[in-house]
DNA sequence: ATGGTGGCGCGGCCA
């Protein structure tokens, strides 16, 4: 008995609704992350979910940002704001799923090196860890996922010379994922051997996804007792090949059900 | 090529 944990960026939940119903029917996650749903939570497709035989909770926006978790078993504890944090951006959401704790974010794009959004988002990585560090004491079943909007090496980078530097790759970035771990969490997609050049998304021009000019820049970060019974952290690319998609796919963490304390 | 594509929502922002 295995258990399956995804995220995945839909860029509107209102346009990818078929897609989400459909990829939770074939795949059949037991949790589900989503990022940039663009919905105010009195949008939010809860019966469709439900018909899918999935709870949801979220919290939501107009326009921007967005995030939700789908999952089979009902969701506690919810937690919508980094503690100490005041921002009315909707970027995470806190969740205790079964006997695993879930934090979904969707880190700030940044935008462009030594912008106003770049100095937000920095600032907001550092609340994520501070915040990370109270989760980690209280759970020792951790699962941070989402859109972090970095890519943590080079080799998640289609062309590394090209992105040196440039926002989702500077060092200050990459330091800030790099203390995330410090902490004590593991990047589930690292722990098993991969291909090269595995991408979570693409820029949806200059035909990116067909050349497969990508960047790994959604996670699935986990403490040590999961790490133990992860089996293993994919990329599925299906969804990003359909008509009309998201610029990101799913990225897929199973686990071995270990027996509940 | 200071561009390109997509979502929201109808001009301009954000990614």
């Amino acid at each position: 008995m295995q258990f399956k944990v995804a995220a995945w960026n839909v860029n509107s939940l209102n346009v990818r609704l078929p897609q989400v119903l459909d990829w939770l029917r074939e795949r059949q996650p037991d949790i589900l992350a989503l990022q940039e749903t663009k919905l105010i939570d009195a949008d939010f497709p809860t019966l469709d979910i439900a018909n899918a035989d999935y709870q949801a909770v979220f919290s939501g926006q107009k326009t921007y940002n967005g995030v939700a978790i789908l999952s089979r078993l009902p969701a506690s504890e919810l937690v919508t704001d980094i503690p100490g944090l005041k921002d009315p951006q909707r970027r995470v959401l806190g969740a205790t799923v079964g006997d695993v704790r879930v934090l979904n974010v969707y880190v700030p794009n940044g935008q462009a090196v030594s912008s106003d959004k770049y100095t937000y988002k920095l600032a907001w990585l550092d609340k994520l860890a501070a915040w990370l560090e109270t989760e980690l004491a209280r759970y020792p079943r951790l699962i941070v996922l989402g859109d972090f909007n970095i890519a943590p090496e080079d080799r998640d980078v289609h062309d590394p010379v090209a992105w040196t530097g440039q926002v989702l790759c500077s060092v200050a970035e990459r330091t800030a994922f790099r203390r995330l771990l410090d902490l004590g969490l593991q990047d589930a997609f690292r722990l098993f051997p991969h291909d090269e050049k595995v991408f979570s998304w693409w820029d949806y021009r200059g035909a990116a996804f067909r050349r497969n000019l990508g960047l790994r820049i959604d996670h699935i970060l986990i403490t040590p007792a999961l790490a133990a019974v992860c089996k293993g952290c994919e990329v599925d690319k299906a969804p990003r090949q359909l008509e009309r998609p998201s610029d990101h796919a799913p990225v897929v963490a199973e686990f071995n059900r270990t027996p509940e304390l």
